[in-house]
DNA sequence: CGTTAAGCGAGACGGTACGTCTCGTCTTGGC
DNA sequence: GCCAAGACGAGACGTACCGTCTCGCTTAACG
């Protein structure tokens, strides 16, 4: 039935510090790194109180993962290009062009740093990140195995981290960016 | 040549307590997770005072690289197995061993983790451990070169990002294990 | 007029809380010594954290001369006695009472050799504590002066020095009390 | 007889270096102040080994109170002056000069200072310094009751308070030194 | 249209760990 | 056996943030 009538009496939520706190918070990571980041640097730059960040986020990496979401597009195309190798390199491609914004490694660097941290954090992570992404490719496997133009032994889970562990490992451990040249030979690989 | 003659005047370091330091630092890490180690606590659990710590490790990220050396053999196998399969079977089955120890999974996330917030660590972390695992993948390359049984466009790097990609990726973000099944399908994949 | 509207936002200060620690610090003083007199120990007995000791006070000097006005009476009687012997002779035994008070001393010597060490505490003593007690001979001598049974020779700041000589130098460096007989002889000398 | 045979082997204590930790010590004091003097620091200036400044002194307090004895002249004068009056000023005028010598009060602060912290030294302090210069005063009243010409209620003992006590309150609390004004006021007064 | 309740910026609170400092002791190897 | 050097266990220092808790103020919906 959905959310019930939640009672509103009192101020109503300020979406303004709501998304000075997301920028604040966003802005620091790049600039300080998100180990000096603090809720307490958070709200001082958002111009708000800790108590104000404290009543809508449990820790700073939460307010990151908005922030995120407000900052950089994460919608992922998933739209028939013909051929899982055109799928995959348009996936890679989709995803390239995320990682080029500015600040969105050094923000999923955070995010993946925390979730090992706190186990709490890393389902909300897995939840509200991850499997969206990893979704996509359960349509791409999904759609190429109808079609029948992907090796039988690779399946969705492999498939799916062999594509995410390239990423994220050149995004966690080696500094490389995903180059054409990259993206051709993984499509050649999996097809 | 070689290092020199090093000035040893004054009491010598005590290797027993450099080895409570490690193994303390090691075993909390499995007990109450990275994120409540603390190098006070690894001091007490290692009945050395503060200062011992800091004058040999910058960081308790460092404690845990040592550590995991101490802990755990990250020896890697690089003998000829006759073909290229058949060395990335031996190399995935090697690292497969190395993580079923118990704790090596903890600290390695730990240490991934630690190396996104702190980027000195970050370097220490390349140079110490994973420069050195990297370094079995290029010499199963090159062997693979010279037999030429390996795809053209699979370049020693791509190679290793696949899979240390896939390995890192289970390891910080999904669960499942490496699977003998997921090795055999990497094998036909990568040859 | 008086002092400026006070900014008051925030959380007020606990008064309670502020008197616990300065109840902690004179109570630890005469327990252990001023030397094992830690800020730690005062936050800890006063079951307050060591930061809310530090934001109201820099060392932990300071916390004790301001316990010291809070449980001892600092108040000088400088009423007229009809005689600058008989006001002299109230003034030290108005110091004995004080003195004799359980903790004075101890906080006394405690003060008087920080004051030897740290030149700001030495001048914040000076203002807060001896100016105060020094002023009342001052009243005293004046007094005398207009009244003419004092020797001339005997200045205001000779006398004050030779009082409160005595008196320091019984509680800082020979033990015994202040007696009847002591202060008949002083009024006797110095009149 | 005399000390025993004193069981001379191995190595002789060197005179030369306990000079440079005395003088290392003074000198630290009155360059530094007590507050930052350190055993590492005179050890350091001293060019000695902190274990050989344990070996001989058990605080930095008695390294300095041996430090005084060999740096100031300690000795007082007790000579007939011929009348008690002279007697005290020629012991007030021998004070004075005492206190003039560069460092003697930075140092006789300290020592004073530390008396009030720690009760073993204080016992050592009194022994070593105070009882000696107040033996002197004993001499003179002694020597004035013979005579006849001192008050009779002024006791020995409230006579050294007395002067001590203001010679000392100007050293810790008051700066001003000891005039040639203040002598004979202090004279005209005892006798 | 005033009551009332939530949100807000500010900041004090009890805590915990930090990384540094100095203490006094304990080894070392050289003299 | 004394000495300089320096590692060691210990523990307080003053700082930084944590997450919580008042404060007094502002801003709405409700009655």
């Amino acid at each position: 039935m959905g959310t019930p009538p939640e009672q509103t009496r009192g101020r109503k939520r300020s979406e303004q510090t709501r998304l000075a706190i997301l920028t604040a918070a966003y802005e620091l990571t790049t600039e300080v790194g998100y180990q000096d980041l603090t809720i307490e640097g958070i709200a001082a730059r958002a111009g708000s109180g800790k108590q104000t960040v404290y009543r809508w986020w449990s820790t700073k990496a939460d307010v990151l993962l908005e922030a995120l979401a407000l900052k950089a597009d994460l919608s992922v195309t998933t739209a028939d290009q013909g051929s899982f190798a055109d799928d995959v390199g348009a996936f890679l491609r989709d995803s390239a062009v995320l990682l080029a914004r500015p600040g969105v490694v050094a923000v999923l660097r955070s995010l993946m740093s925390e979730a090992q941290r706190d186990q709490d954090f890393r389902d909300r992570f897995q939840r509200e990140f991850l499997h969206k992404r990893r979704g996509a490719i359960d349509v791409l496997v999904t759609r190429a195995a109808r079609r029948g133009d992907k090796p039988a032994f690779l399946s969705a889970d492999l498939c799916a981290d062999l594509i995410f562990g390239l990423i994220w490992y050149r995004v966690l451990a080696t500094e490389p960016k995903l180059t054409d040249q990259d993206i051709a030979a993984l499509q050649r690989l999996l097809s």
